[in-house]
DNA sequence: TTAATTTTCGTGTGCGTACACAACCTAAAC
DNA sequence: GTTTAGGTTGTGTACGCACACGAAAATTAA
């Protein structure tokens, strides 16, 4: 291993001259600079990011804000476990990562949670911007304190006080309208021709609206790019409908449209839709839909759900933290946007993925 | 964050007595050692591994031995850069790891190659043991010079020395009995009544033979177990077979066959056998196959293959050197099995899967 | 009681890097 | 020739931990 003694040696000259080229902090004369660049090149040295990040250990200081889970909304659980696997990842590099939790229906608790975070002065934020009117109002405080930030799961945009858009650093979390062409691919694998398609909307929880609108739109571009004589119909229920009325209104549906064979819903809820459904309909159904929640993996296990695409929350959770430590410690820019992988999940193959998260699960 | 200094401010010891309790390095009167210990764990203190690994400073020694990939046969390509990914992030750590390659059609340039890596006198061996008689020869040495081995892809099962089967740290690959059954699913997903099912063997690399035929009784046992009646058919192609052998023989079968619907390449030549099947045929059918080379994906992009299940080699590859290098420096007993994820991919999510892989397919 | 052991513990140094500070050297200004 | 400013470079310390060495304390033997 090359340590920089030993390029200080061979250049004869310290390591702090050499320390000075490597991270251009200027004050070199342009003739050692070439010679000992001429070095680190042929020695092939590298930093060694341990020494390194230790010698740095400027205590930096992350917050977190994101919406609470409970037994009824599951979702935020994953991201939240993965973050904290982060947290302690980059706990050794002098990181610490306060979370503040807000109540993902209530707009005044996702102000009320900013202002502790913010009295905490920390060096940046990963935020998932739920509330739009709020968010912008959080992002113009970080943007006058000058505290990066980056958003999670929702990619808000909106006009910025400079101009342009949103200075966020980073978007981390899935495309929705991939996703939902990607719905589209495989609702058409698992039919034939002739079937006709049913897209299944709930609007339980709003802040989702962007995203799942965007899943519907892929779902038809798929078809209306590769088959656009396709029948597709749409059902919307409303958070005031009850789960009578739903189960009423989606059998009746399926009683008159015998050519329905493929449902798509395009939200984290579709295991609520199956338990609607009558079970003389399910078995003619190909169903797909959303994210891996506990219950949505029990229909997929019972061969209720055929799909589920999986935007790997725990992993969204994870990288959002990863990346804004590196950023703090290394100055590592992260790309503007880092779309998560469109995870197709079968009961065949659900076992060999989220094995990292099944641990975190658990422990918690 | 709470330093070993902390620790031992607050026990009224040193540094140094913390660090022997922490280690059971013993030397340490059990009235102190059960202060400390709780103050420990009130404190909740973990050892930084930053500054551990920095400290330590065992400059360990790895070896590696796979097979050489080529212009042909590009599926080594993938696991290798992933381990070159690997031995850059653990080389801050003082893990050096060679890399030995051989012809993995050459049983001697295997045997050779090994006896090159054993001159190095590695602390822990990486290993694709294709060849089951060399490889026995391999393990005996490697036992008896007590150097740790792990298998990477092949999951070799043989009588040790000491009786019971070898003693491999850990193996790293695809359970290709449950992609085999996957394929099944997605086959039958993609089928309607009455379709019939062709298997399309190549054995072109015969040390895939086990994974091949695994595959091929995964699929088998889905249908057994979920549609018994289901008609399957198979094709064996040899190495002695030119490409217009093929070509002939398989479209011969498919005019004949009519109701073949779907076919499934248990190996990562799916994309010859497309090559082989006229216009005509391809249009009805729907192929799934293994692995994501670069020609598989092209025939993906096209659409003439609608499914490929990957077994992230570059992963594998990645993983398998992270595993050894935490047993070295940490300790860290691996998992006896560390399956690779059964990853799902169409044309509509090729993207963003493989996304830091294919940063180093650019960069090499 | 003193000497010889053994147990228990503190100190110091090094791992490779970052950075503040001090020291030096050159050349211009007086 | 002396001063001074500016550009260059060397030195020292800290980061948190591991480990060797030796000192102090406790125990046993003489």
């Amino acid at each position: 291993m090359i340590t920089i003694k030993d390029i200080a040696k061979e250049a004869n000259v310290s390591a702090g001259t050499v320390d000075r080229v490597l991270h251009n902090r200027g004050g070199v004369s342009p003739k050692t600079e070439t010679k000992i660049k001429k070095i680190l090149k042929q020695k092939k040295f590298k930093i060694n990011l341990i020494a390194s990040s230790l010698a740095m250990k400027k205590h930096h200081n992350l917050a977190t804000l994101i919406p609470q889970y409970d037994e009824q909304n599951l979702f935020w659980k994953s991201p939240y476990s993965g973050i904290q696997k982060a947290n302690q990842e980059v706990s050794a590099y002098g990181i610490e990562n306060n979370v503040f939790f807000f109540d993902q229906f209530d707009p005044k608790s996702y102000l009320k949670a900013f202002r502790k975070l913010i009295k905490t002065e920390p060096d940046a934020v990963v935020m998932v911007p739920i509330f739009v009117k709020e968010s912008h109002e959080i992002i113009r405080l970080l943007h006058l304190k000058k505290i990066p930030y980056i958003f999670l799961n929702i990619d808000l945009k909106g006009l910025a006080f400079g101009g342009s858009g949103y200075n966020n650093l980073s978007y981390i979390g899935q495309k929705s309208f991939d996703a939902g062409v990607l719905s589209g691919k495989l609702s058409h694998l698992c039919s034939k021709n002739g079937d006709e398609f049913l897209i299944v909307m709930t609007r339980k929880n709003i802040h989702d609206y962007e995203a799942i609108s965007d899943r519907v739109k892929g779902f038809k571009s798929y078809f209306q790019n590769n088959f656009p004589d396709a029948h597709i119909d749409q059902l919307k229920f409303d958070l005031s409908d009850g789960f009578e009325k739903v189960k009423k209104k989606i059998n009746a549906f399926l009683t008159k449209n015998q050519r329905v064979k493929v449902i798509m819903v395009p939200s984290s809820r579709v295991s609520y839709i199956c338990r609607a459904i009558e079970k003389n309909h399910l078995s003619r159904l190909k169903i797909i839909g959303f994210d891996t929640t506990p219950q949505n993996v029990e229909a997929l296990k019972k061969s209720i759900v055929a799909f589920l695409i999986s935007q790997k929350s725990f992993n969204q959770g994870y990288k959002s933290i990863i990346t804004i430590a590196n950023f703090l410690v290394h100055k590592e820019m992260p790309a503007k946007e880092i779309p998560t992988p469109l995870e197709i999940i079968t009961k065949e193959n659900y076992k060999y993925s989220h094995s990292e998260e099944r641990k975190y699960y658990n422990e918690n």
